[in-house]
DNA sequence: GAGTTTGAAACT
DNA sequence: CAGTTTCAAACTC
């Protein structure tokens, strides 16, 4: 109902609507506040402007948009662009033409700041930010009001009674607080760095930091002339984003034209008036946001001289500022269709260093998400509904607990860096083709680091210890490292391919053509595969649903009823071992399975599911030693009973299990704290939820194929379907 | 690490 | 569609 019409009526013209509105002269005459007076006291979200109609407008939805504001910049919703925001504000032209000059202010002022100065240059820009952030009437209805235009009216604002009065020694004091505070947040930061970064954490704090500025400043007058600047370094500074995650502020900003930019959207002044203006605004913005990223950089470093862990911190920020992290790439036309494809597997620089990711909605919403959305059949991801931030959380930690090998060998970096796109929403970005193995990968140094955080290997070129990153590192990102000799990796036998993944180097294959330079090859061949079996690259493991659907397998009732969808084919290995794909997949055996002598652990086929069953609906029936095993880890996951096949093949590749007990068990889990740990992220329900969800979204077709009666595979519609095992 | 086993994928 | 071959992962030694 609010047409931007009206909103922006109501911006320009406040004052002349205010005073004429029957609230206003109400309050007007219950306030001494002349009316001139609540004008500027808007942009300044005076505490005494509270009894005036300003008050309305100083609702909790500044807070709210404060907040969400800043959580965008954590964790931007893909759902909830910021770009509405702006569609209400009420901006006009004339904020266009401060944004220049108010950004090279910023330039300045950034560029004033001194190493040892860059804290207190912060902490006393902080109060305007936030002031300009949230004072102005205007901006509660658009919490992305430009900072610009509080600055705007600064200078012309007439001071209000009350703010006068306090002027000079309030501001020191409340610069005192705010250093205080700040120094309290640099505290936070340096602590959740040392321990990993507990990034929501400290999103609170530094949340908490501004509602407290914004409460002390309340009283505080707009004089101050630096705003943006601050607010920028404030949040460089204080956040101090652990690298991926300042990476995704940097992709953000500069990926984000369409000003859905979180960062940006603080710093910069997006009209509303004009999409020329607005572009010019956000090319200035997106120099000064590189050229403030940059001085973010400087103000770090330099406060890390002053810091105790000054020393330590440098080298973290200096390590990080290696890291790339990777994003998605996305796939290029032909397979655009089909959202299941391989896309590349390209490293996704940040953006505002080449520039190669087309600024979308979607790609700054991409970029936001975590590697796992969108991320294709078996790919991990590792995002769940709180996910972002766990992982981010858990990465960074990881990272920062131990220093990273700033040489990572190539191969290890891409093996995380196989990530298919198959969200349609993702394809509005373009390819990028370069692989840039050389990239630090985030994911990958926080596996590595996890290592050796669990100590269990000190030495970092021990065949095992090698073995065992390369698998967290297979396994975390779900790069299959396969080893064909002879399918040139363009075959389903290959695990990169099957997957919808390139091969990277921690691949052995042979004559590899799984790879982005091939990519007309590969998708041909996916073509060819596809029209031979629709199915072909859709996921090994469908959930109970669908699987209970499709196979009408009164035995996938159970929460843990994900099957195979087309079941196994096994003679030998009774199903207990990963021959089986269905055990491999963590699933039990079905109706649909051709199997012989079947003990899957997890459910055999012939409904024999009482481990499920029993496993689901009473913890305290005792089994033996592999039915306790597996009950444990389902029982840790009920909801979520499907382990992808990957990762379990993955997990216990290299951990041979000699024991048949153990290989009845569940995908082996890792024996040390630090592996437990290091795949709780992937072990988790939401994780597994998401592998199992994402290709459902990605191969709906296929999906519809799995819910026909008729399989691709005609073996499995064989008579054998109703054959039972003589031994079960 | 080499060799074997296994079962899916591919082929006929 | 069934049988066979090919293939690579899983597994054993």
């Amino acid at each position: 109902m609010d047409t931007p019409d009206k909103t922006h009526i109501a911006a320009t013209s406040s004052l002349s609507k205010f005073e004429d509105s029957p609230v206003f002269n109400y309050i007007n005459s219950l306030s001494p506040i002349d009316p001139i007076k609540f004008v500027q006291t808007d942009h300044s979200f005076n505490s005494l402007s509270f009894t005036s109609p300003s008050s309305v407008f100083a609702s909790p939805q500044i807070i709210s948009h404060r907040e969400s504001r800043l959580k965008s910049i954590l964790s931007p919703d893909p759902l909830k662009p910021e770009l509405p925001l702006y569609a209400n504000g009420n901006k006009t032209s004339k904020v266009d033409s401060e944004t220049v000059r108010v950004s090279d202010q910023c330039a300045e002022q950034l560029g004033g700041l001194t190493p040892k100065s860059s804290a207190r240059g912060v902490t006393a820009e902080l109060p305007n930010a936030i002031k300009c952030d949230f004072g102005s009437p205007a901006s509660n209805l658009v919490s992305s009001d430009s900072i610009e235009t509080s600055r705007e009216r600064e200078g012309a604002c007439v001071p209000s009674s009350f703010a006068q009065s306090s002027k000079v020694n309030l501001r020191e004091r409340q610069h005192f607080k705010n250093e205080v505070n700040l120094r309290e947040i640099c505290r936070i930061e340096q602590t959740e760095e040392a321990a990993g970064w507990d990034w929501v954490s400290l999103v609170s704090d530094v949340d908490v930091l501004y509602s407290s500025i914004i409460e002390n400043n309340s009283e505080e007058e707009q004089d101050q002339e630096t705003v943006d600047p601050g607010m920028t370094t404030f949040v460089s500074t204080v956040l101090q984003l652990p690298q991926d995650n300042a990476t995704d502020l940097e992709n953000m900003v500069s990926i984000s034209p369409s000003g859905s930019c979180k960062l940006s959207e603080i710093r910069e002044p997006i009209t509303q008036s004009g999409e020329i203006g607005d572009l010019q605004d956000k090319d200035q913005a997106h120099d000064i946001l590189s050229s403030s990223l940059q001085k973010k950089l400087v103000v770090t470093d330099s406060r890390a001289k002053v810091d105790e862990k000054g020393e330590k911190r440098g080298q973290s920020n200096s390590k990080q500022h290696k890291i790339r992290r990777r994003c998605l790439v996305f796939e290029t036309g032909s397979h655009k269709k089909c959202s299941s494809l391989i896309l590349s597997q390209s490293d996704c620089e940040v953006a505002h260093e080449d520039n190669r990711l087309v600024p979308s909605k979607s790609s700054v919403h991409s970029l936001s998400m975590l590697p796992g959305v969108g991320l294709h059949l078996n790919a991990v991801a590792a995002t769940s509904k709180n996910g972002s931030f766990v992982k981010c959380k858990t990465l960074a930690s990881a990272r920062q607990l131990i220093s990273m090998q700033s040489t990572m060998s190539s191969d290890s970096l891409t093996s995380s860096q196989n990530i298919l796109i198959g969200s349609s929403a993702l394809n509005s970005m373009e390819k990028v083709s370069d692989p840039c193995d050389n990239k630090v990968k985030v994911v990958e140094n926080a596996l590595q680091t996890s290592v050796s955080v669990g100590g269990e290997e000190d030495d970092q070129n021990s065949p095992r210890k090698k073995r065992f990153k390369q698998e967290l590192v297979g396994e975390s990102q779900v790069c299959k490292r396969c080893n064909c000799k002879r399918s040139k990796c363009l075959k389903l036998y290959c695990e990169c391919f099957a997957a919808g993944l390139y091969c990277v180097e921690p691949c052995s294959c042979l004559d590899c053509f799984n790879k982005p330079m091939h990519e007309d090859t590969v998708l041909e061949t996916r073509r060819l595969i596809e029209s031979r079996n629709p199915l072909a690259f859709a996921p090994k493991v469908i959930r109970s649903a669908d699987s209970a659907t499709e196979f009408g397998d009164e035995t996938n009732k159970t929460p843990a009823s994900a099957r195979h969808k087309r079941g196994c084919n096994c003679r030998r290995s009774s199903c207990l071992k990963k021959y089986c794909e269905c055990f491999q997949g963590g699933v039990g055996c079905s109706v649909s399975c051709r199997c012989e002598g079947c003990q899957n652990a997890f459910g055999r086929k012939d409904g024999s599911e009482e481990t499920e069953y029993k496993v689901e609906e009473s913890e305290a029936s005792e089994k033996n030693d592999s039915s306790d095993t597996i009950k444990k880890d389902e029982d840790e996951h009920a909801d979520v009973p499907l382990i992808h096949p990957s990762i379990i093949s993955r997990f216990s590749r290299g951990k041979r299990l000699r024991s048949s007990l153990l290989d009845v068990g569940p995908p082996p889990m890792p024996s040390t704290s630090l592996k437990l740990k290091t795949f709780d992220i992937f072990d988790s329900p939401n994780f597994q939820m998401r592998l199992q969800a994402i290709p459902e979204d990605e191969t709906p077709q296929n999906h519809n194929s799995n819910c026909s009666p008729t399989s691709p595979n005609s073996k499995r519609l064989s008579p054998h379907h109703h054959r039972q095992p003589a031994g079960s």
